[in-house]
DNA sequence: ATAGGTTCGGTACTATGGTACCGAATCAAG
DNA sequence: CTTGATTCGGTACCATAGTACCGAACCTAT
């Protein structure tokens, strides 16, 4: 759909030549399996490469481009948006890139403070649930905000 | 399954029967659809009130376990994390509760630091990315760490 | 050169957390 | 007392992100 696999990579054509993974070795590389590598291939986050008499081959631009797709996820981006974002990252469009950014760190302060709250209160419950005390836990009133 | 529905509950039955409301008021309090409520119910996480000619009726203490596990979700537990806690709630193992808390409490710091990390790698993204320079962002490196 | 591990490409299944749709019964307002 | 909205209980479907299994081809080490 969008034929930009490599084609803008910011690797010489050089280091693309430099290492030959097969498709194990990659998904070792990531800490994924086989399954993954292809199943993100159908999503179009990484390419497939051709086949020449063969298996086909990996280099370091797909380790990169994997790395970087899990950690996208950390992030929390969608493996929908994190297509978007290597397909970005061959082009010039700085202002979608810096959108998708701002956009998920807003909601990145938005997550971390839910989560923050959250362990408040369930620090709350484990005082409170302290062995010792006798009857039930206040576990419905946990997060009485 | 657990016949704890109300029997420990908080309430007394004086404000058991102080409220009525219809699984839509129900959802509606809870912010949630009406849908939602019965795959709840399916689930084990609110009970289906019996049903005395006519519609069945919830009360105040079904809008609390619903908010609760509202709340609980947001904390990360999972659907079948949850219903374990609410059955808790009206027993008296204490330390299976503090077990569960703590164990979210440990997950939960892990995950906000992730997001954290997360955070600051968009930022430096957001700002080597700022319109002005020209070719591409580096998307790709955006979370070398 | 052959046995055992990989790869290929395909379809199917999983878990999680809902949503949608259905016909029939029931309820609430005019 | 009819009309329109809700409820009931059921089955089916959805999105997300994989994971499993398959037979056939291929690759590697002995």
């Amino acid at each position: 759909m969008v034929p930009n696999q490599g084609a803008r990579s910011s690797l010489t054509s050089e280091s693309r030549r430099a290492t030959s993974l097969t498709i194990g070795k990659l998904a070792a590389a990531g800490h994924v399996g086989v399954q993954t590598i292809r199943f993100y291939q159908h999503r179009g986050l990484l390419r497939t490469p051709p086949r020449g008499e063969g298996v086909r081959h990996y280099d370091l631009e797909d380790v990169r481009r994997l790395r970087f797709i899990r950690q996208a996820q950390t992030a929390g981006f969608t493996l929908e948006e994190i297509r978007e974002l290597l397909d970005l990252n061959a082009g010039e469009d700085r202002s979608r890139a810096r959108e998708l950014a701002m956009a998920r760190i807003e909601a990145l302060d938005a997550k971390i403070a839910d989560l923050q709250q959250a362990r408040q209160a369930l620090r709350r419950l484990a005082r409170e649930c302290a062995d010792g005390k006798t009857g039930p836990c206040p576990i419905l009133a946990a997060f009485k905000v």
